[in-house]
This record gives structure tokens, C-alpha cells and sequence, in this order.
RNA sequence: GCCCCUGUAGCUCAAUCGGAAAGAGCACCUGGCUUCGAACCAGGAUGUUGCGGGUUCAAGUCCUGCCAGGGGUGCCA
């Protein structure tokens, strides 16, 4: 079973090929995918391809597509071919045919997903949550889109390493080293280190203002813990390891497991070495005192203008030092085809800066691959720990779990304490989650917290009710549950049946165009879309009081549309239910 | 100065490489549970896609000029 989109792209380019007898050179064949129609009036899928080829050879471009239509080889997939307004080319599928793509795509351990990463490694680098502070919401996008994109890669056959680029070696340890001195509590930390490093952090902050002389003494202690001093390094291992531990518990929570933890700091013993190399191959020079890499406008639109800084005129290295001994280390253990950074877009001048200079340094021949997304702030303005303005993350996910746990009370009372508790968590979590999966990463977000712990409409627990349904369903078909294959591929059935069965078989496309835009949110509005489709088909037709063949497509496809559902909401990252 | 991003319904957001009549959710109104779970479904109302020009068979999408907002831009990450 392959995806429909393709199956359908070749027979389109077969048949214009024929049509045009070699008027168009094979490599200047215009590649114009297949695409699913907005209108069902317009069949299942379109062909643009006639407009495309019509500039080529100059003729119309409703001939051409009649032309197409004309020369279409036969093929079990379609139904109805026709042309349609100016040029278009509507396809009708078969019912008996989607019918037996269905029962290929269920049969399937991929469900039809193509394995375009059979035999490929990705590196993705994500998280990267400063050490010493606290995550707060602003966390949760790298987090979520990251672990999301870690699952349709996987999805998609590739070997993944998920890694989380700890921001443990910064200057905020100087800071916080200083202020740990000056004002610290050993009680309060071992009550609550986070807060305690959280106060710190802001009260440094509020004093350097006032006497510039604090930042000077952060700087020296920077430099010192970054040259081995026993008692500076002591002090970062302590902050690092409560650090952890909290993130550890928050990762938990989120369901996010990474494959590797290699902070910053790991990398802090390779920097001078390649900085030698930087030098010796020319890369980098010296100016005003620091190393720099410059650039012209071949290696990036106004980068010539913007050298990347790699040593500061004090010696020290700088984060874009440590990303490209990073760059140098993944390379050298685990040779990956594609390495994706997660980041927001913030970083963006850096990452092109970056890849620039691995370029020039040929440090790795992995596809590079800067995945960027909008920022979130407060209604009130950006978020800062430095300021203190920010909502924790613990909080939010607090207040979505209660607010689920409401309606669970409310809606599903006979369940047991223990079970409603388990259920609240995974709604309230996913609603969180979802919430952020669901929107272009791209566009910026202003945190709202009804709309991140909404629990109605495009949401999680929609999925999850939907899911719920058909598990339903198959408890109480019992061992009726298995359907009969040769019943089941009987169509066509009810006209819902099959927009149920069309949204299934797309399940491989959605992915796909997840995956190569980088774009979890497709996917979401897919399995949003697929609920909706499958929630009406519940609501009008019924499945266990059906005669028997009805009976049998239909239980087809209730489990059908629950191993999509939770395929799908497993790529995303998000949990599943029984019951709710 | 230079570079990047954003502007779509009252609100929050979608919209495939440019594709047909710009779609969802929320909120609001009407209807549907003695029938597999009503966290659901059916129906209703909502637009000068910031503004002007251009390219195209076709523009929210591409080009261009304005307006408004955000971000980045050599010693933070």
C-alpha cells in the first residue's frame, strides 16, 4: 500500500507524458503533486498539472487537462475523472478500491506512513532549558514541538537521537555563584532549590544595577569556575544536579524522554582545539582582541555584515564556540544524515551564522536544519526570570489537571477515585500540549490561560473522547470485535463511511507534510478533521445493532479510526485513554 | 542603518509549491439523549485577508511602495 497522493501524481504524469509524445524533455517535466480537493464537489484529489504544462507548450490550459483526461491509463483507483473550470482535473476514487487501501493501511505496522528515513539518523536538539532557572511556559514550545517532530521522524523510519543541549555552563553561574556568597540560604535551598536560586538569580540582578562592580565580580567567578576551581565547581554541581532534578520531574509529567543530555558544559574541553583549527585553517582571524569568523553575502543574505563571535578578547568562548564543537561531536559519534535545532526565532541569525561556519569548516556533511518558532509572551509583555514574571510551568500543568479533573468528576462519577486522578492528569497534560501542537509554531503566542486549558472544541480531550468511543465500541463487541475481511472490504456503504474511510487513508499524507514542513499543527488539524469525520459517522449510524455485513465494515472502522487515533496522538506525544 | 518575522470574523487561530466560493474553535442563537458514551451531533450569523500598485488563467500566499507591531544585529544564550 503506498499513499494515494503518489499513486495518483504518477498516473497523472503518465498520462501527460503520453499526451504531449515527448514535446517536454523528461527533467523539464513539471513535478506537480496530486492534492486533496477543499470541496467535495470537486471529487477526492485535483491534478494542477495542466497549467503547469500549458505555459510549457503554449496551449490552453482546459485542452490540455482534456487531453489528460483523454489519455489516463485505466486503473482500479478511479471512479470519475473530469475537467473542471479553467484547467483542473478532478479525481473521483473508487469505493472498492479505498476500501481495500484501507484494509492494506490497518494491516501495516507503519499504517502506511512511507519510511523515508529507513536507514537515516536525525539528531534533535531540543529543550535546552537554562540550568538554575525555573521552566516556566516559555519552555514548553521547544519541549513540545521538539518531542513531536522526534515522533514523526520516527514515524517516519528515521533512528532518532533526541538531545538536550543544557544551558549549564553559562554566565548566570558567575551570577549566581556571587549572589549564592553574598545572600544565600543553605536552609532555604534544601527546602526548595529552584526558588531559592530563582531569588538569587533576581536579586543579583536588581543589585547590579545599582553597583556595576557586581558584574565584575560575576566575571571573575565565571572565569574561575570555567578554569577548574574546586569550590566554584563544587557549587555549579550542586546547582546543576537540583536543577535536574526538577526538570526531570517536569520532562515526566510531559511524557518527554531524551535519548542524550549533552549540555554545554560537556563540550567545554574540546573548544580549544577548535579554535586552533579555526585559526589554522583561516576560518577565524582576530580583531579588536577577539576571534571572529567573517563572512561575505555568498554564505547569507547580510551576513557579511555580522561576523560570529567564537572568543571573547578575555579568552573565554561564547555559545557559538560550544555549538560548533557540538556540530564536530555529533558528527564524530553518531554521523548523522540531518541534524534539527529547535529553537525560537529569536536564534535565527545565529543558526545561519553557524551553518555558515560549519560549512566553511566542513565539519559535518548532516543536512543542518534550523527549526524555528514564534515567541510567546504575557498579555502583560515578555516573559524574563530575571525580571521574576513568569508562569511556571508546574502551575499551568497544576491548573489544567484540576480543571480536567472538574469534568471528570462531573462526567464519568462511576469511575474510581484512582482511575478519574490518572484520567485528569492526561487530559489536563495533553490539553497543554495540544494546545501548543495545534497552532502554526511559527506565529507568535501571547499566553492566555483559558486558551492553553481549554478543554472543548479543537482540543485533546476531543481526540481522546473519540478514541474513548471506539474502545467503547470494541468492549462491548467483545471477541465480535474481529470483523470479517471479506464483509469489510464490501463498499460502498453509507456516504459517511466513506468520508470516514477517505480521511483514514490520508493518514500517511498528513504525516508526510508534517514531517517535511516541520509542522506538527498540520497533523493535528488532520487528526482534529479525522475525529469530526469519525464523531458524525458515530452519531448517525449504528455500528453493534448493525446487520451483519454493515456490522462487520463498520467495526472495520471503528478500529480503524482508534489505530489512526492513537498513532497519531502518540507521534504528537500526547497520551491516550481507555475510557474518560 | 542592515537583516528576519507578523498583520485574516468580536476573540484565539488555520489555509498544501500560488488553486476553484478564505476555513476552524471559542463566545452567541435554535434543535437533538427510554437506542453503541451529549467531553457529541445538526443548523444559524460573522470578512475591504493592514493600505496602494504589479505579475498570473488563478494572489491571504509572489514582487513593489507605504502603515502598524515584534525580534535580531561583536564580547549574554
Amino acid at each position: 500500500m503506498g499513499v494515494i497522493q503518489d499513486h495518483l501524481s504518477a498516473l497523472v504524469l503518465g498520462s501527460a507524458t503520453e499526451t504531449l509524445h515527448g514535446a517536454i524533455p523528461d527533467g523539464d517535466m513539471p513535478r506537480d503533486q496530486v492534492l486533496a480537493t477543499q470541496d467535495q464537489r470537486h471529487g477526492d484529489y485535483q491534478s494542477n498539472l495542466a497549467f503547469r504544462l500549458a505555459k510549457l507548450v503554449r496551449r490552453p490550459p482546459r485542452a490540455l487537462a482534456g487531453a489528460i483526461v483523454e489519455a489516463f491509463p485505466r486503473d482500479p483507483a478511479l471512479a470519475r475523472l473530469e475537467v473542471a473550470g479553467p484547467g483542473f482535473v478532478n479525481i473521483t476514487l473508487d469505493d472498492r478500491w479505498l476500501g481495500e487501501q484501507l484494509l492494506g493501511l490497518v494491516a501495516d505496522p507503519h499504517l502506511g506512513v512511507p519510511q523515508s528515513g529507513r536507514n537515516k539518523l536525525v539528531v534533535i536538539d531540543y529543550g535546552s532549558p537554562n540550568v538554575a532557572k525555573r521552566m516556566h511556559v516559555g519552555h514548553l514550545r521547544s519541549t513540545i514541538i521538539g518531542n513531536a517532530l522526534v515522533g514523526l521522524h520516527r514515524a517516519s523510519g528515521f533512528r532518532v537521537i533526541g538531545d538536550n543541549h543544557l544551558g549549564d555552563w553559562g554566565t548566570q553561574f558567575g551570577k549566581l555563584i556571587v549572589a549564592w556568597r553574598t545572600w544565600g540560604s543553605e536552609d532555604a535551598f534544601r527546602q526548595d532549590p529552584l526558588e531559592e536560586l530563582q531569588r538569587l538569580y533576581v536579586k543579583f540582578d536588581q543589585e547590579a544595577r545599582r553597583d556595576p562592580a557586581m558584574d565584575e565580580n560575576a566575571r571573575v567567578e565565571t572565569a574561575r569556575l570555567q578554569a577548574g576551581d574546586a569550590q566554584n565547581r563544587e557549587l555549579w554541581r550542586r546547582f546543576v544536579r537540583a536543577s535536574m532534578q526538577e526538570f526531570q520531574k517536569v520532562y515526566e509529567r510531559l511524557g518527554v524522554r531524551f535519548d542524550a543530555m549533552l549540555g554545554e558544559s560537556f563540550y567545554q574541553d574540546q573548544l580549544n582545539r577548535l579554535l586552533e583549527d579555526l585559526l589554522r585553517d583561516k576560518v577565524a582571524i582576530v580583531d579588536d582582541g577577539a576571534l571572529i569568523i567573517p563572512f561575505d553575502e555568498s554564505d547569507g543574505k547580510g551576513l557579511s555584515r555580522t561576523p560570529m563571535l567564537v572568543r571573547k578578547r578575555d579568552g573565554a568562548a561564547l555559545y557559538a564556540t560550544t555549538d560548533l564543537a557540538t556540530i564536530r561531536y555529533r558528527e564524530a559519534q553518531w554521523s548523522p544524515d540531518r541534524i534539527l535545532y529547535v529553537t525560537d526565532t529569536r536564534q535565527q541569525l545565529h543558526f545561519r551564522q553557524l551553518f555558515a561556519a560549519a560549512r566553511k569548516l566542513r565539519l559535518t556533511p548532516a543536512e543542518l536544519i534550523h527549526v524555528w518558532f514564534g515567541v510567546l509572551t504575557l498579555p502583560e509583555g515578555s516573559m524574563s526570570s530575571r525580571r521574576g514574571n513568569v508562569v511556571r510551568l508546574v502551575d499551568l500543568l497544576d491548573e489544567a489537571v484540576r480543571r480536567a479533573r472538574q469534568v471528570v468528576d462531573q462526567k464519568s462519577p462511576h469511575l474510581s477515585e484512582s482511575e478519574r486522578a490518572e484520567i485528569a492528569e492526561t487530559v489536563g497534560v495533553s490539553a497543554v500540549k495540544y494546545a501548543d501542537l495545534s497552532q502554526n509554531p511559527q506565529s507568535n503566542v501571547t499566553f492566555h490561560w483559558d486558551r492553553m486549558l481549554s478543554l472543548d472544541g479543537d482540543t485533546a480531550p476531543f481526540l481522546l473522547y473519540s478514541l474513548a468511543r471506539c474502545r467503547s465500541i470494541q468492549r462491548k463487541a467483545g471477541g465480535a470485535a474481529q470483523w470479517d475481511a471479506e464483509k469489510a472490504r464490501l463498499l460502498p456503504g453509507h456516504p459517511l463511511e466513506r468520508d470516514l474511510v477517505l480521511a483514514l487513508c490520508r493518514y500517511p499524507e498528513a504525516l508526510r507534510s508534517a514531517l517535511n514542513a516541520s509542522r506538527p499543527n498540520t497533523l493535528c488539524e488532520y487528526l482534529f478533521g479525522l475525529a469530526g469525520t469519525f464523531n458524525r459517522f458515530y452519531g448517525c449510524l449504528p455500528v453493534l445493532k448493525a446487520e451483519s455485513v454493515s456490522r462487520s465494515r463498520r467495526l472495520m472502522l471503528v478500529g480503524a479510526t482508534a489505530q489512526v487515533l492513537s498513532a497519531g496522538l502518540g507521534v504528537l506525544g500526547l497520551g491516550t485513554l481507555e475510557r474518560m
